[in-house]
DNA sequence: CTTTTGATGCCCT
DNA sequence: GGGCATCAAAAGA
C-alpha cells in the first residue's frame, strides 16, 4: 500500500524538491480553489528570498512551523501564498498559478474576470480568487479551510529561471505543469 | 501582438 | 526614501 508514498507531500524536503511535488496537487480553501501548476522555490540562504535577512515581523511564518501558509503583500498591492517547508527554517514554495476546478463562480466574482485563465494565472490573482489574506498567514494547509491533496500520478514537469526577482536571477527554481495553458507566463519554447 | 508605466503598503537602510 | 516574489490599462507596431 505505499506504492502511492513516493507521492506524498514531505514538507521537511527542501524547497526544490517540494516545488516539483506540488505541481498537480489539489489546493482548495473553502472549497474555492484548483490544480496547482506552478511553483517557484525559496531556498534558506537564497538571495531572493524574503528569509534571506533573517526573521522579522513580517517573514515569521517561514522560520515557522512546515506545512504552514506564508502570506506576504508586495508592490504595496498584491499578496502571495507561500508553502513554507524544508530540513531548515527559512525555505517556501510560493503557489504561482492554479488551474481553476472549483468555486469558479466565486472565483470570477472576487476577481471581477470572466476568462478560466485570468483567474489563478499568477501569485496575486490567484491569491484574491482563492480568497486568502493576511489573516491565512501562520495557518496550516492541511487542516480546514485548507484541503491540499498530491497528485495522484507522476507529472511532465517543466523548469525555468524565477519570475519578477532582481536577485539570483539564473537558479532554475521555477516549476511548471508541462503545457498547462494556466500558468502565469509562458515557458520558452523548443525552437529558442 | 509587445512594451511601458502607475498604483500601492510595508520593510529595510 | 528606495525597492519590492505584481497587475491592469494604455500606447505602439
Amino acid at each position: 500500500m505505499t506504492a502511492a508514498a513516493d507521492l506524498r507531500l514531505d514538507f521537511t524536503q527542501p524547497p526544490q524538491v517540494l516545488a516539483r511535488r506540488l505541481i498537480g496537487a489539489r489546493l482548495t480553501l473553502d472549497g474555492v480553489g484548483g490544480r496547482i501548476v506552478e511553483t517557484e522555490a525559496y531556498d534558506a540562504g537564497d538571495p531572493a528570498s524574503h528569509s534571506f535577512s533573517g526573521p522579522s515581523a513580517r517573514n515569521a511564518a517561514m522560520f515557522g512551523p512546515v506545512g504552514r501558509a506564508y502570506v506576504s503583500r508586495i508592490y504595496g498591492v498584491h499578496l502571495c501564498l507561500n508553502v513554507v517547508c524544508g530540513p531548515e527554517p527559512g525555505g517556501a514554495v510560493l503557489i504561482r498559478a492554479i488551474e481553476p476546478l472549483v468555486g469558479i463562480e466565486d472565483m470570477r466574482i472576487r476577481r471581477g474576470a470572466d476568462a478560466p485563465r485570468a483567474l489563478c494565472a499568477g501569485p496575486g490573482r490567484l491569491c484574491q480568487a482563492l480568497g486568502v489574506t493576511m489573516a491565512h498567514n501562520h495557518v496550516s494547509l492541511t487542516a480546514e479551510p485548507f484541503v491540499l491533496e498530491p497528485p495522484v500520478a507522476p507529472l511532465d514537469i517543466a523548469v525555468g529561471p524565477r519570475i519578477g526577482i532582481t536577485k539570483a536571477v539564473d537558479r532554475p527554481w521555477r516549476f511548471a505543469l508541462a503545457g498547462s495553458a494556466y500558468v502565469s507566463r509562458r515557458f520558452p519554447g523548443p525552437g529558442a
